[in-house]
DNA sequence: ATGATTTTTCTGAAATTTCTGAAAGTTCAT
DNA sequence: ATGAACTTTCAGAAATTTCAGAAAAATCAT
């Protein structure tokens, strides 16, 4: 397979990829983009890659910045700007779920604890609520856990957790 | 808060969550009415909670099913269907790692391994060709780790890893 | 301060996804 | 075998999301 062939195909895949959770299609596929150049690009040569208008580019450049996945540069003597983006894998992950916390798990708690606080008399009211506070611990202890994980450093996180995970599953 | 409006703001947010997670809005809406539901419901009693129409309704219920999230189940001297979901949500977090691993991580897998196999000679076959490599190694040990969280039985999984990481992290 | 260059915003259009409702299909008691 | 009860399918409609392109704003060299 040929390069040219082969970055498209990723790019597509990774698009592709990124619908399925929730992400802008083309987002996904900037980030994509970035995450295979060996140099910075400018807002010019993205669009001409990718086939998208300047507009279009700019939102989406804008938003990966503010997931923190890349960055803007700027090249002397240039006076447009060039984007670049974060290539350690684990360092994208940990950003990833940083913001998806901050975005959605927190707002999700504050929820629960709002409504884990109907009164419970009918059987219906008290499935509600158990459901309610079965939510509240589960979210607490994934955030728990999600501060964890975004705290380490290491990429052997997953693979000590494993190793872990092996010798206490003998117990069951 | 009344029952009703807690369990309204409920099921809104559930699908507001579902739809920044890529899962359609409805299909959401309806594993939340059936996760606070203490009986299992028709067809009909879930397209008059919702509002949706028939056809909605079931093809939305065949997706849960699909995901393992919810089953079919009859009641004595009844024609119809009914539905209800697995509560437990420890059981619904290892169901979803599951089905996604299977749907998207899997898939990826491949189109990688097809993919690092680029000949790599220019810098940006080269920086390719690493992006690629890393992705492997990335998705390889995302793999092994879900795939024990999944086969995990218990709700302290998430609880002693945490432990273990809090140890661990001291000697960064 | 000026104007050339680049970035950002915004609106209507296009594309995609989701939904409805009616028709077709299935199941089951008789 | 029939038909009532229920489920599934599907084509067009509606809603939502995404996008292009032009206009406005910002930036920078002079």
């Amino acid at each position: 397979m040929q390069l040219e062939e082969a970055k498209a195909n990723f790019i597509q895949e990774w698009g592709t990829l990124g619908s399925k959770w929730g992400i802008n299609r083309t987002m996904a596929q900037v980030h994509a983009l970035l995450l295979i150049s060996p140099e910075s690009l400018s807002a010019d040569n993205i669009m001409e890659e990718l086939n998208i208008s300047r507009g279009n580019a700019n939102m989406n450049l804008r938003a990966l910045i503010d997931w923190g996945l890349i960055r803007k540069a700027r090249k002397p003597g240039e006076r447009k700007e060039f984007f670049y983006a974060e290539k350690d894998l684990w360092k994208v992950a940990r950003q990833v779920m940083k913001e998806r916390k901050r975005r959605e798990l927190e707002p999700l708690q504050q929820v629960l604890d709002e409504l884990k606080r109907v009164e419970a008399v009918e059987p219906e009211e008290i499935e509600f609520k158990k459901m309610m506070m079965d939510l509240s611990e589960f979210t607490n202890t994934a955030e728990y856990a999600l501060d964890r994980m975004i705290q380490s450093e290491q990429k052997w996180m997953f693979d000590t957790f494993i190793k872990f995970l092996g010798q206490k599953n003998k117990d069951n």
